[in-house]
DNA sequence: TCTCATTTATGACTGTACTCAGTTTATGAA
DNA sequence: TTCATAAACTGAGTACAGTCATAAATGAGA
């Protein structure tokens, strides 16, 4: 019989609704918990790396059985995003929110995706390992974390390209999610390539931009563009 | 088909300078046995998928001890790429050598980026797992495989675009390499995206012509936009 | 206080990717 | 052919991510 229909998933409080107020030990003990495992599998994956730093090791810091750890981040590789998702966030939206104010369009993407590849360019190991992950979500449920992160980073580059004025604005009609949505494929599959290869950083840097400004520009004389374009 | 694209083998011969002329035993055997690997490897793949194939069914389907399989591929990843990447290798020289002759731009790209999301379709849980692996090469060489793939399909987009005639022309100074990474960051982002998702494939695709459409024309109104944007 | 149902924790155990010390096979020289 | 060297092969063994049956903790009701 299936009598736990009834049963919300693990999602939040019980019917009472106080969302943060009075969590009762039993949700103090987890918060406390996974604070914990987060620490710990921060300070380990930073000093030992990704891959050399075991799961044990990492519950045993945490001082949790090894078991226990599997309750908070279904695998490995989701403990990594787990642990760096909120870094991430906070890079992201600390960049957004100190833009040049003076620079063009592209200098200031290019002071967003800058801040990120700064991030990255910390402990490349790692970065390979997260963007990897990152990647290609295997675990089913989209992490709240990314989709967090990804409406920010979205957001942020949506609201360069509205604030865009005279001939750097948007050409009426473009949608800027989708725009955003661009931007960010061009930097995405850049900053992949580089992290693996040995590219200097400047030179990396700099064909960004010329990417960057050719995604702004576009690749053709567009006079008059907003036609679809005419077979024939 | 080319066929002489397969010879390619990794070592090398000894001195004797006689290319592809008489391999030798040794070398046959290597080829044979790489070959059955891949056959065993792909058929396992497909029917059982990749978390479920395990590496000894993988060697035992090939008729090879279970060390030997980690000779040809430094772990199962690398095997997946292996297997996959000639497939894909195919696969995309044959939809760019079909272009529709009489579509825009962005339909002959959308044909060839149409001709990958079919083939990733095919198989999404196998597509996943091979794009994740593609996305970050952990192996530190970077698969010849690999980059012959990608080096196809840049330059399959840049003639695409040098092709452009007319309103559709290249603005000149625009680096066709440059714009072709940027227009496959777009498609793979979107694809990274989808992969993972349950968006229908009309309308993944309807959304990445979208992008595309914006990709090739800018998003700025770029009249006379050959100068760096400047100040004031 | 004392149930008792439910949630959370635990570590011995399991499956499997990958390693390595030892073995076999190929090859070129004598 | 025979020998010496190197290349290729092998499967028992290892390390580790992840599971699961059992136990502890918690809190609502009596």
């Amino acid at each position: 019989m299936a009598e736990k229909l009834a049963k919300r998933a693990s999602g939040g409080q019980p019917q009472g609704a106080r969302a943060t107020a009075e969590p009762g030990r039993r949700e103090r003990n987890k918060r406390e918990k996974r604070a914990r495992i987060v620490a710990a599998a921060k300070a380990l994956f930073e000093t030992k790396g990704f891959a050399d730093t075991t799961t044990q090791e990492i519950a045993e810091k945490a001082d949790i059985g090894t078991g226990t750890l599997f309750l908070y981040a279904k695998s490995k590789e989701e403990l990594l995003v787990m642990v760096f998702s909120g870094d991430m966030l906070e890079q992201v939206q600390n960049a957004f929110s100190h833009l040049p104010a003076s620079g063009s369009l592209v200098d200031q993407l290019m002071h967003a995706f800058g801040s990120m590849v700064e991030y990255h360019d910390q402990d490349r190991e790692l970065a390979r390992a997260l963007l990897k992950e990152v990647s290609i979500l295997t675990t089913p449920g989209p992490s709240k974390d990314l989709a967090l992160l990804m409406r920010s980073i979205y957001a942020g580059i949506g609201d360069i390209l509205l604030a865009g004025r005279g001939r750097e604005s948007l050409r009426k009609g473009v949608d800027p999610l989708l725009a955003a949505e661009n931007l960010f494929g061009i930097y995405y599959l850049s900053l992949l390539n580089w992290i693996s290869s040995d590219l200097s950083k400047p030179r990396f840097l700099k064909r960004l931009r010329a990417k960057l400004t050719l995604g702004v520009e576009g690749l053709i004389d567009a006079t008059g563009a907003d036609k679809p374009a005419r077979k024939g």
